[in-house]
DNA sequence: CAGTGGTCTAGACCACGTA
DNA sequence: ACGTGGTCTAGACCACTGT
């Protein structure tokens, strides 16, 4: 059997100072190495690492596995590439986090309860003056304004507010949205999107308060959004949630975020 | 000059369907290509796009050069690649949103004012049983608990609370946190780690209004972080903002986040 | 058995920063 | 002038899946 001469199967047997995962690939391998290098201080940040000619050799492989890892490695920060210059172990980490996003009605059914919701209303009018600092649409735009509450079991769990923009979407105009939450129609809609939003900290309001059964003056997360598709904007959300019933999770590796 | 005669620049100039970028390189190119199959509905979620072998011909490049494309638009979740079966037009994007981590100090500069911080409490101890569930720490274990203030200009921004393992960070406990803050400290002796995080809508407690300087009751976000090195506890923290002060930004691209 | 993606190699040319 | 990373090619072998 000439796969015992096989050259990579050798080659990755014998990587200097790698136990030999002999599972995983070898770009994956020389990934660890490395990562390991500038984890345990051996490569402190901002010290140059080898060429990609130098890794190369040192770990017996071609020019282009080594590229793949230290691209890959730049691309999550940890190193930093300079054309032409050298590769420098990332002075600091990126410091991002990421949250997953999810649609109320898969958090509902993620919490293990069953989700429904209720049209609290729907306003076809013309863009204010008002709204176009948070819509980025110029006024006198016809929107279609929707409010809904969406239950976990019988129990409010947020309240959403959504402008829609009736340039970007037609279609709307003729949804009742009675029978599909606006999310789940927008997505069938408009399948891909770009949006941006943000989490602010709020004190319910007396109309929020009652609609989502807790008392005035509670705290509450709130999640703003704003969905573009292709620079054109298609819609605006805020998702009221009781803040002590809510929290938003995240992941990170990070140097600054100790 | 016989630049002009280069192989790659008379490809990519006559790359098939492409307006020709010419500073962009081919694979980039080759994604833009690609993404916008899938933007535009040309390839439907779900459907199998046509295999390496093939758009390599049909982007007269190497089978590598797609592969690099495939791989990178895999990693972003734009397409599914089941090995030996074919590459797919992923179903629904991830609905992820990243959020920028960011040091207090770091913000606080970032507004473009003077930052500060104080020092509260300083207390070393053991591990209470009530500890041990949020930091996943054994009971008994010693500890260092600090309290701080990050200060914007004359304004308090930012309340700190942090329990520092004295078995992972054993110099924590001869470090005063005076001059230097903890996160500042810490960064300097843990360059890496692992964390989680969570967001938290809160009512400010007696305590806490009174340091931040807002009234009982209002509204304040609170971050809380647990951070690992290599799986072993290093420290956990809370930052308290004043609601109406502070809020939290991401952008993303999504399907289910509209 | 044919087709697929996963992986790796050994070359190559380029532009450009540093010296 | 040299070294560097950025990029691309043309081939190769593999394991596995589906038919």
């Amino acid at each position: 059997m000439d796969n015992l001469t096989d050259g990579d199967v050798t080659l990755l047997a014998t990587t200097p100072e790698g136990e030999s995962y002999l599972s995983t690939s070898l770009h994956e391998r020389i990934r660890r190495d490395i990562e390991t290098k500038i984890f345990s201080g051996q490569w402190q940040p901002g010290q140059r690492i080898p060429a990609e000619d130098a890794l190369a050799s040192a770990h017996q492989c071609s020019r282009m596995t080594i590229n793949k890892v230290l691209t890959a490695l730049a691309k999550a920060e940890l190193i930093v590439r300079k054309p032409k210059v050298g590769t420098f172990v990332a002075l600091r980490r990126s410091n991002t986090a990421v949250i997953e996003v999810l649609d109320v009605s898969v958090e509902v059914t993620n919490l293990g309860l069953p989700y429904s919701f209720t049209l609290l209303r729907r306003a076809k009018r013309k863009a204010l003056k008002s709204d176009c600092a948070k819509l980025s649409l110029p006024p006198a735009s016809n929107i279609l304004e929707l409010r809904c509450c969406h239950f976990a079991g019988n129990h409010p769990f947020c309240l959403e507010d959504r402008i829609i923009s009736l340039v970007s979407v037609p279609d709307a105009e003729h949804e009742s949205f009675v029978a599909m939450a606006p999310t789940t129609w927008l997505i069938s809609k408009i399948p891909w999107s770009e949006a941006e939003q943000s989490i602010h900290a709020v004190l319910a309001d007396e109309e929020t308060s009652r609609i989502l059964d807790v008392p005035r003056g509670s705290a509450g997360l709130t999640i703003e959004r704003n969905t573009w598709l292709a620079d054109r904007f298609v819609t605006w959300a805020r998702f009221s949630y009781p803040g002590d019933a809510y929290h938003i999770s995240a992941k990170f590796v990070s140097a600054t975020g100790i």
